[in-house]
DNA sequence: ATAGTATATGAGTAAATGATCATATAAGAA
DNA sequence: TTCTTATATGATCATTTACTCATATACTAT
């Protein structure tokens, strides 16, 4: 429980579950969204896998991460908490807002 | 949301809030469950007082920690989640019976 | 008042963490 | 093959955090 709390006492990795909240989305769209620099964001990534809060899986030569869904069975209560509350970040509406501009610009779209 | 978790990321805190789910203590009955330093166990308490998770008042010479009912209620999917899993922490059978004998012996008891 | 106990806090240190730059690896495109 | 893009990681530095000792403060008891 340590670790899983250790991860998530971090204001860019909340907001990085908070934009996982609602598409997987692979490293450079999340670069894009929360404006920091790959390493650190990959970083970050790592760190909230390694405590199996995400997942992450390899599309062509993109990473995608997701919310690793063994995460959402064994600490149910807490990630109905996280569902809440991580839309009430001071971030949520601009780092959110950016998401569709991103999909829209089709960046790391394995279809274009 | 950050200040939370950054309160709960920490394995003598989480011992602290799990001794704290049966009953109010006071510093030195913690310090007798745990077998921590005073002073650190002090800091580890102010630590989650400040984040607005425990509250404390004075009694005679002593000062009770207990669970603060607003963080109960603002934060109550949360709470539901620490109130099962910090049983399943590995220390929590031995700090927890250390609490009854601690008790037995009124070290800290207003009425002996 | 003085002595004794409970708690908090300043200062110092060691360890952990986050950010960054540079570079390595892996995959796709030409 | 070579070039480009996406991601991960080593090394370094700055910051934060946890622990400890010593001491201050607050309260009780005598």
């Amino acid at each position: 429980m340590v670790d899983i709390f250790k991860a998530l006492a971090e204001e860019s990795r909340l907001r990085i579950m908070s934009l996982l909240l609602r598409n997987d989305m692979c490293v450079c769209e999340i670069e894009d969204c929360l404006k920091l620099k790959q390493s650190n964001i990959s970083r970050h990534l790592s760190a909230l896998k390694s405590s199996r809060i995400l997942d992450s899986y390899k599309q062509a030569q993109w990473v995608y991460y997701k919310i690793n869904d063994a995460f959402i069975k064994e600490h149910r209560q807490l990630w109905i908490y996280l569902e809440g509350k991580l839309k009430e970040l001071p971030s949520y509406q601009d780092d959110n807002m950016r998401i569709q501009i991103c999909k829209n610009e089709n960046i790391c779209d394995i279809n274009t």
